[in-house]
DNA sequence: TATTAAACGAGACGGTACGTCGCGTCTTGGT
DNA sequence: ACCAAGACGCGACGTACCGTCTCGTTTAATA
């Protein structure tokens, strides 16, 4: 009957993910236990443990659930212009705090449990994909992307390089760096004839 | 006395690492403990303790020394030939059992663990983009690539998409994929005049 | 509609203690738990504990509704051979399986908790003790019992030596030692003069 | 060095048991846990169980390493003083607090786990029966004693009624009962001629 | 007959404790 | 003097039951 009730009630699934999430700001992913997310949800372990087989699969679910309000694609007619405004989306939601240092462990987290790569896989990465290949499938047939570009290694070529930056030198990722990477990607590495 | 007594007396680092590769084979990156390391290897845990701070940074040791001949820069004039040639290289190391998983293991520790990524970079990032761009750079002296382009950044964009597959997507790494990343990035994607 | 139906309907009792009872014999007392039981029994919780307070309450239930006859005592006019034959008895259905190993246990719960010690005694050590006194006094008044022996002593005396043997050194007891005792008991340890 | 540093090093295993005694006292045994011992110990629970496999044993061992000087046999001669003298002993240091209490704890968690039971035989009811039988032994051959009893039998019949007021009835001990229990034990139920 | 209250199965829930594992530190005994 | 062996305090694991508490669903007794 109060929203205390409702609350407990219906969701404790959402205060549960609210909790990790906090934990995992304030002390890291390494230190998060499930332990101290129950506790701190004023929740028992079971409780958790009902709803989620690990703290990566718990993770997962946090992170992804609160990834807001996801990134749709604009379609301006112009690609680069589309392309640009998307990559800049992703990268200040996922490049920076609060959620980027969350979605590096999560990516690192994939690297020990197949299942966690998996279901990253199929909730984010690939619906990701596919809206970026339906993108590049409608410039190229306007005519604004090479013709025989095969549009899921444009995929990985557009990602790779912030994925790298991300995961591996770990350096800031900058607007000024996607533009430089858009540019590159366009042009080619080949020498101008 | 044996040979055993000098193996064990001069180099028991040399017995934990490999311990640790074996381990971490067996059962993954993800179950390895510093506790078994040393059991296996017939050595006390302050053996262990004494010459590497944390499980991440043994494991990186391990995986990093077990590394081999490393990965040196072929240098036939041909660029295209030799970044073919030494991106495989690469693949078939680091992409594919026994070294993959491993590899794959410690990119998703340094996720987790600063220190690693540091060491990691410095250690064999680094290096590695090192060589590529000294090697790019002398293309491009002799006009075999773009003048205008950001070496770092084609370094970026050489090894990115190879990440994404290896961390992301988790998909094979075939001479296949090499071939038409590396056509696609000398072409661009912009299309053809 | 069926057996099931009307015995489930009209006394989950009877059902809750029968498998109480099973369990017990299965998996001993201490491994009993009340989830076990609610759950084989086709039960909720909720009902159990409708019924009875704690584990030992329902034990205690189970093990003394299912005492079966009870047991009376004989009055042939013969004190020795009425005590014989009520000892044997007791020993009989107490001292052995199925229902040694239970009532052992009963008591041993009885030791932890004072509402079963206390309910152990008003419905079963008691009335068993004052149909034993009621058949030792008429005896007395018969001359087949010295005059002076206080009654309630005389019962413990009897009993008493029957629980040392079945809760201290665990030894079977046997006819052949009710034998010996009841004749130790009513010579007496002084030497004969 | 310190008295710390010595009592920490040498016997973990006293404090240990200390503390079960303080927590059983407080508490009683069945709310006891190795949980709060080991915290109220300031021990870690691996500790307590690399010396004791479960609850019990731990009990059980801390309950008799306590029982102080043990029950020796006083030998004045005179076999029903020295009776007398030894049980009220045992009734003063075990069938009342501090120790009564733990005690009965002890004797029903024998009955719930046969390996406790064993150990208590061994270790304590044993002893304590071979004591009193040489006692009675001797006082057999002295003629104070009837000849044909059966010893192990009278060791029974003098400590059963004794458990069944600690265990059954659960009424107090007192000096006054032992007193009414050796003289019926005596002279024996039969009428005198 | 229709309504209503109680009992019910099922099982989620906050807890406590279990017994185990591994951490990183510290101690001991043997060579 | 070093080192294997492993004890230690600690924290977390994942599990089992506790006793309480909703949920709909029978079931029975009343209106």
């Amino acid at each position: 009957m109060s929203d205390d009730r409702r609350t407990r009630g219906t969701d404790r699934t959402q205060a549960i993910m609210r909790t990790t999430l906090e934990l995992a700001q304030e002390f890291g992913y390494a230190k998060l236990s499930i332990e101290a997310v129950a506790a701190r949800a004023g929740v028992g372990k079971h409780t958790v443990y009902r709803r989620w087989p690990s703290k990566g699969a718990l993770f997962l679910d946090a992170v992804l659930t609160s990834g807001g309000p996801g990134l749709d694609y604009p379609d301006t007619g112009d690609l680069v212009a589309d392309l640009r405004q998307q990559i800049r989306a992703a990268v200040d939601l996922l490049g920076r705090p609060p959620l980027g240092p969350l979605y590096q462990a999560l990516v690192g987290e994939a690297q020990h449990d197949p299942r966690i790569a998996a279901a990253l896989n199929e909730r984010f990465i690939r619906p990701q994909a596919d809206r970026t290949v339906a993108r590049l499938r409608k410039a190229q047939q306007q005519g604004q992307l090479s013709a025989e570009f095969d549009l899921d290694l444009a995929m990985a070529i557009l990602s790779g390089p912030l994925y790298f930056r991300l995961l591996i030198t770990q350096e800031p990722l900058t607007h000024e760096y996607v533009e430089r990477l858009l540019n590159a990607l366009l042009a080619g590495m080949a020498p101008r004839p």
